[in-house]
DNA sequence: TTTGGCACTCTTCATGATAGAGTGCTAGCC
DNA sequence: GGCTAGCACTCTATCATGAAGAGTGCCAAA
């Protein structure tokens, strides 16, 4: 029962699975006969088709419905059968059309993402990392009513963030400006986090030595800088299209697309996904039905690749789709999609 | 057939649109003679129905299965026959508390509206206006690579714009530091499009008698203020909890959800349905079923209460949901959210 | 004006028959 | 040993049928 595949089974394999992908419907022997290619009964196809069973690779829903894939079965579809498409330049002119230069990394994964979604009419997606080093660029206080601060932050270039923060005192415009200033130029450069410990450490040091302009700074600073205001805030996932998503027979069940959007929504579940995705290395990785380990995308599959800058990976782009989707169009779409994103983030291929 | 509906036609519509909106069941003439407090046979109940059926206010999905309402009858029921239950004081803290003060516009609606989708299970909705004044706090402006300037702009001191404008030379530090200097002197409390006129005026007046300092201000906030790039963006609604609309069975075919969910998704129609509900005056507002206009919207009721300051409406929250919906408490439960948001955007309540 | 009664209509559900698709198995062929 | 043909079997999908139940409309009587 185990053991290598033979060549002719693989093939019959390979048939079965694009002519279902195409299709929809389970392939039975007769029809595998007829469009495979090879000279063969039907009878001899069942037999084949006996041993793909065995093997785990396909299954009958029922008795004489004739066969599905599994998803071991994409699984060795997609390693080893499957040759993809090659991407049409008309594709890749709409995505590269659509990654102007310069703009932010949120408004980049936005445009991939619902780029991604519109060329595979499934669910398009992009992780923007948490763990690349935020380096502060600018920081700007603004006085609002009341104790409160309008907090200013531009975070390696490109991310403008706000907060408000509440202060123990009310402080005027010029003081303001003037923490800022040290601010700026005291920390600008620095990591969030590096300008977080360099803080604490300073009030440590010294807190009577500190003139009243340095106090202001850095008392405000301090809540400016706490953890979980600021810094795990980058960390997020963006997903377009997932109404496409509503169009697949095999995902139409209401109470199931609830259950997906749900966690598209909270995004929580995807993260974690995510994650394992990125876990090692470059390239296309591919998540078939129950291999994501979450219940919720068990009929769902995941082809993710990752965008890099100076060589160091920072986060990822994909498409979630249902498990029955071209593999072969799908995956030389998101690749490229991903060495487009990482071409124009380099800035080495930017304008300077 | 026109004319006065009798109190006792009135109190079996009443009657029945209660139990069809418990039940989602047609409601049959004995069931209503048994349940409706009346001492009536279900032989005059009969009558009663094939007069408020000859009045458009009820129909019957087919010879034998009760009546249902329609749109016209919720609309009579809504105007004039509806006891609305009082608000809990559970549900108001629950708003209450998650109206933290000195929000931005943005983060209220996005709360607001998730707090009203929760609290009723359909989907809670927040408009911020386009048509309130957007007054100048603050610009920045900071040096990307190559010629492009990150804007910083806080107006109407909460909401902070940020975009990227391409100039037609590089600019140095300090010369946008100077730019944003003049412009913060010279605009800051001023509308968007008071600037944007009044830039076009001294740029008419004389371009050669400015010195250079000026004119860089000038060409730099020349982009920034082109109508549509600030200007437009910040009309906008947020709509929460989608996902509730799936767990109604009147909903629940997924093409029509898809629809729905794609309208949500581009906003276009949901606004200039908001539109006319913001028209005219406060209080509570009701679309039922096809009175939106909109096809996609007609198993749909949409229960809107504006919110404003100053004593000028801002904008307006709400809830979308199936026609059927339990009015009685949705109703009230929008009402004291849109005096919530009011009140907690009013400075006078806020510490100053 | 209300009520009781009755015939009628329509839906829903279970039932059963039928056709079609596809399999597994066995026997025969190269 | 591998391939093929044939056949019985199983399962699904579809359709028609019939019975039950719910509700109406209308008529005649109180």
């Amino acid at each position: 029962m185990d053991g290598q595949i033979s060549p002719r089974s693989q093939h019959i394999l390979k048939v079965l699975i694009e002519s279902y992908i195409r299709d929809g419907q389970p392939v039975g022997s007769k029809q595998l006969a007829g469009g495979s290619g090879l000279d063969l009964s039907s009878s001899t196809v069942r037999n084949v088709l006996a041993d793909l069973e065995a093997r785990g690779l396909v299954r009958a829903p029922h008795t004489s419905a004739g066969r599905v894939p599994t998803s071991r079965g994409y699984r060795v579809f997609v390693d080893s059968l499957l040759t993809v498409q090659p991407v049409t330049s008309d594709n890749v002119r709409q995505i590269a059309q659509r990654l102007a230069p310069g703009a932010s990394l949120k408004q980049i994964a936005a445009t991939v993402s619902s780029a991604l979604s519109g060329l595979t009419s499934m669910a398009g997606l992009v992780m923007v990392p948490g763990g690349m080093p935020q380096r502060l660029r600018h920081i700007e206080f603004l006085s609002l009513s009341g104790n409160q601060v309008l907090v200013i932050l531009v975070i390696n270039d490109r991310e403008v963030q706000n907060l408000i923060i509440e202060t123990p005192r009310r402080y005027s415009e010029a003081e303001l400006t003037q923490a800022a200033n040290y601010l700026n130029q005291q920390f600008a450069g620095q990591t969030l986090s590096g300008v977080r410990s360099r803080l604490l450490h300073e009030l440590r040091q010294a807190r009577e030595q500190m003139d009243s302009l340095m106090q202001s700074a850095i008392t405000m600073a301090e809540r400016v800088f706490e953890p979980d205001e600021v810094i795990d805030k980058a960390r997020d996932c963006v997903i377009a299209g997932q109404t496409n998503l509503m169009g697949f027979d095999e995902l139409s069940d209401v109470a199931r697309l609830r259950g997906l959007f749900e966690a598209f929504h909270q995004k929580r579940e995807v993260l974690s996904l995510l994650d394992r995705a990125a876990y090692d290395g470059q390239g296309v990785r591919i998540f078939i039905g129950e291999e994501s380990g979450h219940d919720l995308f068990s009929d769902c599959s995941l082809v993710t690749s990752t965008y890099q800058v100076d060589g160091e990976v920072l986060g990822l782009v994909g498409i979630i789709g249902p498990t029955r989707m071209a593999y072969d169009q799908v995956i030389p779409i998101v690749d490229v999609t991903a060495r487009l994103v990482s071409a124009a983030l380099n800035p080495a291929d930017q304008p300077l």
